[in-house]
DNA sequence: GAGCACTGC
């Protein structure tokens, strides 16, 4: 039943008095944009009027970049409407699928939908899609709107809603189409935007972290109560800024009288993703009257977490982010400055329940230089598993696939040539019977490969599927900051370690979590990430399911128990983990499938290593005959100090993935010998006789021969023009980044 | 002897 006291709420949001003029337009319109700041209702009213107003429409899809709000609006949603989660109204999430064939409104992740696309690209159950928060262009939003664009085409009665934030309003209306727009108020007070008299951006670097400090106590001795929220980039200068205040506030209490004009007391939080006393949610309670928080937080506040209470913002100008390289296939992770559009975001902070104020810590003038919008992930991102996905659907010529933000052609070309040496796509970029296989699995394609090979190859399936769900989790290992902690982890960790490396000594660590029972304790005493642990176990769980519906056996490598090896062994060298337990053999060649490509050699003479033959990275490499140095990292088991090995018996090494920092560091690092991959090594010298941009096919599908695979001028034009001007931001982020 | 922002299938 429909709770009245619930009626009225509805009525009073911003959004009621639109909500004629809203059905008319849907019914008008099968595109249509609707923008709206935060609390207008939209999230909740919209999909709501449709549902009421549209009996003959089957299913409405509603997608959201984020786990929490498809979970929490769903249930919010179906509370208003007086019915059970589930029915009517349902979420699906990764693990968590709370839909029946009742559901006619499903809030879901925009990554569920897009899994859905892969096998039904017409998206044939949905009579409605909407894509909300599209602002935030994550990945997955950017490949559905070139999709659904085409969905369009096909099935002109299906109706398409995008909802966000009000920006980038014309760019979304342009690409549908030209579609009509609506703008519904928000319920946001004012917020005062206070800029530094003069610093520029580019020497705040340096400096931010004291000057957001001094903001900080600047704010509590001179400001009424409220609380304040500090943007920063990353754990380091979080923590030292929270140490730092508290050491300056204790100093000014001692000594200045106007000490506490209008708050005496402080309390100071950190607020980051890794954070494990996320738990511990005092961050969100109301400080005790007199006393006023502190909150120095990563990007993390400005979309996933909302503080109560807020009415001060101090905004230091900067953002970690990622950036992905497609000369030398590495991502780095960049001290940036943000967007005008993250600027007004972090702002916006301050507002949301009473009026506030900003400080940022640059002046106005380079808040003018700053770029209007963030760049969309997708331009500076892998594109191996999209590309992947797309491919599956059936789009063949990638580069000329319409992205409202089109991508850097070499991140295509990357990301095609790192498929057709994992055999997803043959020289021509069409998907092999490999490749079909692998999009089954909702993983990198890397992964995806391993897993097939260890089933059809290797035998050793129970033991990759481990692995590999281990490797899609967050870093296992947590290092304390306290010296003794350290130690003390160092020393848990050796427990497990493995002489192969550190994928053995991923799935010593999954199978001892395993016997422990899945003990949360048992994980704090080693040091253990307990939250990377049971995403792996619910990882394993999926891929087995998925395996076994695709006729993929799941086959153990595990020796005979009847051996004594394991226990002589674990007695003669304490510090190694059931060494013997499995022949590490076809795991690690099972493994070299994919990761051959990430192959590293040793110099002779020195304890670092080189890249092989890895696709795009070795010829630049090559090229400018400057190769660069990898270094194995200090948490790997292979690190020469841990003594686990000695590095002269290391020749070969695969790694997982490289973190840039001030070295090069593989992380995840197995020893292989050469003649495993020495076969596979071929299909690198195949590279330069591919046709992998799909042109080809694609013009031969549709009848056309020509050497261009773009025909319209006007259309080539633009898009080589927005290529150049991504290109021109990535390089001046560098740029900005080194100095 | 190094240090990793945030999501998601």
């Amino acid at each position: 039943m429909v709770d009245p006291k619930i009626q009225k709420q509805r009525e009073l949001l911003p959004i009621f008095p639109y909500r004629q003029q809203i059905i008319d337009a849907i019914k008008k319109k099968n595109l249509l944009v609707i923008t709206g700041e935060t609390g207008s209702g939209k999230t909740t009213q919209i999909p709501q009027y449709i549902l009421e107003n549209f009996p003959e429409c089957r299913l409405i899809g509603v997608t959201q970049p984020r786990r929490i709000a498809a979970m929490t609006v769903a249930k919010r949603v179906s509370e208003e409407h007086g019915t059970r989660l589930g029915n009517e109204i349902g979420y699906s999430i990764r693990f968590d699928d709370c839909t029946s064939t009742k559901t006619r409104l499903r809030y879901m992740t925009d990554g569920v939908l897009l899994r859905e696309a892969t096998t039904d690209p017409k998206l044939s159950n949905y009579d409605v899609i909407i894509v909300d928060e599209a602002h935030e262009r994550t990945v997955e939003t950017d490949v559905l709107f070139g999709l659904l664009k085409q969905t369009y085409r096909m099935r002109p009665e299906l109706k398409i809603l995008v909802m966000s934030a009000t920006l980038n309003v014309e760019k979304f209306s342009d690409f549908f189409n030209k579609c009509p727009t609506m703008d519904i108020p928000g319920r946001m007070y004012h917020v005062e935007i206070n800029h530094h008299r003069d610093a520029k951006i580019s020497s705040l670097k340096s400096t931010y972290i004291e000057r957001a400090v001094d903001t900080a106590l600047f704010i509590h001795q001179e400001e009424p109560p409220g609380d304040v929220l500090v943007f920063l980039t990353g754990q380091n200068d979080i923590e030292r800024a929270c140490r730092d205040l508290e050491r300056e506030a204790r100093h000014l209490r001692r000594s200045d009288i106007r000490y506490g004009k209008h708050v005496k007391a402080m309390v100071v939080y950190p607020l980051y993703a890794s954070l494990e006393t996320m738990e511990q949610r005092a961050i969100f309670d109301e400080p005790p009257e007199g006393t006023r928080k502190f909150v120095f937080a990563t990007n993390i506040a400005q979309t996933s977490v909302t503080i109560p209470g807020i009415k001060y913002v101090i905004d230091s100008g900067f953002v970690k982010q990622k950036s992905y390289d497609p000369n030398t296939g590495m991502d780095a992770l960049l001290v940036v400055p943000i967007s005008q559009a993250a600027a007004t975001q972090r702002a916006g902070r301050a507002g949301r329940t009473a009026p506030g104020k900003a400080y940022r810590l640059y002046c106005r003038e380079s808040y003018e230089q700053m770029d209007e919008e963030t760049i969309p992930e997708i331009q500076r991102s892998s594109l191996l598993g999209t590309v992947l996905s797309l491919k599956k659907m059936g789009i063949q010529d990638i580069i000329n696939f319409e992205f409202i933000d089109p991508p850097d052609p070499l991140l295509v070309t990357n990301a095609l040539r790192q498929l057709f040496l994992l055999e997803a796509i043959d020289a021509s970029g069409r998907l092999t019977s490999l490749g079909d296989l692998m999009t089954i699995f909702p993983l990198n394609p890397f992964l995806s490969r391993v897993l097939i090979s260890s089933a059809k190859e290797f035998n050793c399936s129970r033991e990759i599927v481990i692995i590999v769900s281990m490797l899609s989790a967050e870093e296992v290992f947590h290092s304390p900051k306290n010296e003794e902690k350290q130690m003390i982890a160092e020393e848990a960790r050796k427990q497990f370690y493995h002489s192969s490396g550190d994928h053995m000594t991923l799935l010593n660590i999954f199978e001892a979590y395993r016997d422990c029972g899945h003990d949360i304790d048992w994980c704090r005493e080693r040091y253990l990430n307990h939250r990377a642990l049971s995403i792996a176990k619910n990882v394993r769980e999926q891929i087995q399911d998925i395996m076994e519906k695709n006729g993929l056996p799941i086959i153990s490598c595990r020796r005979n128990e009847n051996s004594n090896d394991e226990e002589r062994t674990r007695k003669k060298r304490k510090t190694y983990y059931r060494e013997t337990k499995y022949d590490p053999e076809p795991i690690l060649q099972s493994l070299a499938t994919a990761y051959y490509i990430h192959l590293s050699k040793r110099h002779p003479h020195r304890p670092v290593f080189y890249h092989y033959a890895s696709g795009a990275a070795s010829e630049s490499v090559d090229s400018n005959s400057s190769l660069l140095a990898l270094h194995i990292s200090p948490t790997s088991a292979l690190y020469p100090e841990n003594k686990v090995v000695k590095i002269e018996s290391l020749d070969w090494l695969i790694y997982h993935a490289i973190v840039y920092t001030n070295k090069a560091l593989m992380k995840t690092v197995s020893k292989i010998r050469y003649n495993w991959v020495e076969e596979k090594m071929s299909l690198f010298k195949q590279l330069p006789k591919t046709r992998l941009d799909g042109s080809e096919v694609a013009n031969k599908e549709s009848g056309q021969n020509d050497d261009m695979s773009e025909n319209d001028p006007v259309k080539k034009n633009r898009r080589i023009e927005a290529i150049a001007a991504a290109k021109e931001r990535a390089l001046r982020r560098r740029a900005m980044a080194q100095e």
